[in-house]
DNA sequence: GGTAATTAATCAGTATGCTGACTATATTCA
DNA sequence: TGAATATAGTCAGCATACTGATTAATTACC
């Protein structure tokens, strides 16, 4: 039924492959070394300071345990501070350093930027046609991994 | 211009993490234990047997370096043989084993139904729509990431 | 009020993936 | 032919991701 051309599964893995890539490449035209979770956290912790890892990892979808290991070196990095939450002593709660909210100011565009580039083989139609079935597509399976996007409230 | 939930990257990686799910859960209900990347090598040995890694590699689009290390563990589970090449003293050239041929036949029906649920949140029409754009989109970055499909002749 | 159940975070172990370096073998071409 | 170049594969090091277990703190509820 499917050859491996076809499979929705191996499709998505390759066009994920290439938005890693392409991400990687133009943040690195600004000299940082920044990978697209640890960007996403940092992003989120701006939105929203004083938030707990696991909020954090609700808001952007990720796994509790990967969270851990990205807070660790994005605090080893300097861009974010770490510290327990005084009403509730389980919590960790973050916020930006300085020089995390400037490396964020800096790399925002090239993040856009590689937005762009991902879709740049489909016209404007077809880019807002395949986003849109992308969302539908993942909003229905979003429980069926370990690490489902929890929206604010 | 983007926010979180529009950007292409964070849903391309949320449709990836639960595609990947889905193939577990579905190889799990035959007892199973094998990974996407396990199930893409042993399916290509199996319609080119004798296949080097370099080749095998390309034909599925995953880094030479990451199929080492699959084929490592494929070999471990008694899988795959790899034996020197005759021709090309260098190569490593890739058979199933009795065993392999044995998981594949087994494993295929849960791998097309890990296709199907991937795109349950879709009409048949989307889904079409869908797997078109995707395609589309993915050949036109496919030279972007160190692992590009590399298709025979 | 105290025990049971839940929750935040971490940890150990394993498997992708990536970069960049290295070895061994083939190939090119002056 | 022989030196330069290219190629197949591996390795070390790092960063996601996942499973399942554990610790410490909080909440539920009897």
């Amino acid at each position: 039924m499917f050859d491996l051309g076809n499979m929705p599964g191996h499709l998505i893995r390759r066009y994920h492959q290439a938005a890693v890539a392409i991400f990687h490449r133009e943040v690195a035209e600004f000299s940082y070394d920044l990978t697209p979770v640890q960007f996403a956290a940092l992003d989120r912790v701006q939105e929203s300071p004083g938030i707990d890892q696991i909020t954090l990892a609700g808001l952007i979808a990720y796994d509790r345990t990967t969270i851990t290991g990205v807070v660790d070196r994005l605090v080893q990095k300097g861009w974010l501070e770490r510290s327990i939450s005084v009403r509730d002593r389980r919590a960790r709660v973050l916020h930006l350093t300085d020089e995390g909210r400037q490396v964020l100011t800096v790399i925002r565009p090239a993040v856009e930027k590689a937005q762009q580039v991902m879709l740049l083989g489909l016209s404007e139609a077809e880019a807002d046609q395949f986003l849109r079935l992308l969302k539908k597509a993942t909003e229905h399976v979003n429980e069926l991994s370990r690490a489902p996007l929890k929206p604010e409230t």
